[in-house]
DNA sequence: AGAGTTTGAGCAAACGTTGTCAAGTAAACC
DNA sequence: GGTTTACTTGACAACGTTTGCTCAAACTCT
């Protein structure tokens, strides 16, 4: 609390001007072996870290990178926070997260943390701010978004093929002889949920099986959702065989529900998810899904936020989406 | 990037000195009226944002606090972390994030964040650094810890009383009417692991079961070290009807290897999990378990960081740990 | 040996705030 | 009407850095 060294401390010890001492650090000018020697001594006796609150005053640039989050409590989530945190570790950056859960506006969560921290870069995860905000942003600041393509942006955006997500997922259970394929959407105004929606429909299309809005049933990404999704499902009386849900969490909440039927799976049911949770590999049985590089995306995210610092403009890399074949999912009988 | 607005500029427009601005800002002292809503409305019109960094500069606190965590990916450090951020989400403090699994010794990180960023206050979730080097730290700058209990800084601590809980889990058994109850362990050089350990060996006790360390196997907190266990389990020979695991990934695993032998759950065997994670309430069967409530740790220690830095001792909070008796757990046969 | 050139290091001015101090003004007292 | 009192405001020096400019000393060259 009390002692925090200071350059100017460490200058006085080493009985050089603050200037030097800075110059050093920062290897902007030449100095003697001698004086340098003598400096770096000082600064390791005295264990003198530099203020970046200092530095980043002067420099314009405070060294931290603005996270804004939106969904909270999510697996998906969860992974992506944890790749960007891992891609910024060995960097001088810090991130510093906004979750976007509280009262307050997004937007304004947004220019809070914009204009107070001074963030040099932002990374945003997800979904709800509108594609015109976020390309009136991208003008003013260092934008990578995650999760999702902005049109206008795609350079600083690290997303996956949703459609085609959907489209192996249901592609699969086709492929096993399910003819009857039940779906169960993400959130109707999410564009991942969209667009698996899409695939879903596409996978339909080219096996010239005829869509029929009554396998269908709206989600909201949570387990409990994907129960009442199975039960609505169910209710309507419609025969089907398998279940593709636009996520991991809604495939473990309707495998619940078809549990409690009696129903098997995959004996009676196929089971599709969408995610690749690192827990469902545990699931009873180990869930069919497609794997969503989530810990690499954040880690690319955070990546491409640093070149972009930099100035430098990286290849954009893509996510391949790999489907993974496990036990919830067997020919129809 | 170009236009920032600084509080000198506010001052120009309203033709009047900064440090007038920066009073009605703070508070500090009495304006006119008039002045006020001239200050304020050309603070409106520009969109002033303070800057932190000199702000923090010129106080000498940076408005941040270091969260220290170690283990990654594991559901339980998700929920405190998500927690620590919702709990200051409110405040003016941001909490900056250091991660300990880089190749980086923990205490360099440490003293990395607490130096560079001049952190007003650390938070440390978990468990590897050595109790004297906290209470060290403790004394140069406010602490809390989450997940442990050191002594000397026990006020500082949030925790929960870990044998306990597993006293409870293996009771929850015995009163099912179980005797041979094994038992997966967390990492053994983890406190809560050891003190979860404890409390199984207390309740057989409690119940006059002798102890059979044949019943027992190491395990490493993931879901893969639950199946092993299992299986080791299996090898021995021993009979056994239940198994306590001290966390509810290695529960996930055990179940899955159960279901691989075509034992049922919890007709053959009966299983208890610990920590109370989401998704296990929609495993097959849904999972019996002692409930760690990891958000509600998180955001107390975001609360209680900030009751210290405001100088106030809050009271100390203690945390239950309520068994959730679901449908993994049946009377012995 | 003197002029030109390199080199090492210091001075001082910023960066955007805050807080102390004093100055200025208007209201209140005798 | 002069003096005290209360109140509002501005000047200015910090906080810990970085950096352009200056300058002395040490080199190079004819």
């Amino acid at each position: 609390m009390a002692e925090v060294v200071t350059l100017t401390d460490v200058a006085r010890a080493a009985g050089v001007s603050p200037s030097t001492v800075s110059r050093i650090l920062s290897g902007t000018a030449r100095v003697t072996p001698e004086t340098r020697q003598k400096v770096m001594g000082e600064i390791e006796r005295l264990d003198y870290q530099p203020n970046i609150l200092a530095q980043g005053l002067k420099r314009g640039q405070s060294m931290t990178v603005g996270v804004l989050t939106q969904e909270l409590n999510s697996p998906f989530f969860d992974g992506t926070v944890q790749g960007i945190e891992f891609g910024f570790e060995d960097s001088d950056y810090d991130p510093i997260f906004a979750g976007g859960h509280s009262r307050k506006s997004e937007e304004k969560r947004v220019l809070e943390v914009l204009g107070r921290r001074r963030v040099d870069a932002m990374i945003i995860v997800g979904g709800f701010l509108p594609d015109p905000l976020l390309v009136e942003l991208a003008r003013s600041t260092v934008l990578v978004i995650v999760g999702r393509k902005v049109s206008g942006l795609e350079e600083q955006c690290i997303y996956i093929d949703n459609v085609k997500g959907g489209f192996d997922a249901t592609k699969h259970l086709i492929d096993l002889g399910h003819r009857r394929i039940a779906h169960i959407t993400g959130i109707p105004s999410n564009l991942d949920a969209i667009d698996r929606f899409q695939g879903y429909r596409q996978a339909l299309e080219s096996a010239r099986i005829p869509y029929d809005h009554q396998l269908v049933v709206e989600g909201a990404y949570t387990e409990q959702s994907g129960l009442f999704a199975v039960e609505t499902l169910l209710s309507r009386g419609n025969r089907f065989t398998a279940v593709f849900c636009a996520n991991d969490q809604m495939a473990c909440g309707a495998r619940l529900a078809f549990y409690r039927r009696g129903m098997r799976v995959p004996d009676d049911i196929s089971l599709v998810g969408f995610d690749g949770l690192q827990y469902v590999l545990f699931a009873i049985p180990p869930l069919t899904t497609i794997r969503q590089p989530m810990f690499e995306m954040g880690q690319g995210a955070a990546r491409l936020t640093l070149s972009l610092l930099e100035g430098k403009k990286p290849p954009h890399i893509t996510f391949a989406t790999p489907l993974l074949v496990r036990e919830s999912t067997a020919m129809a009988r």
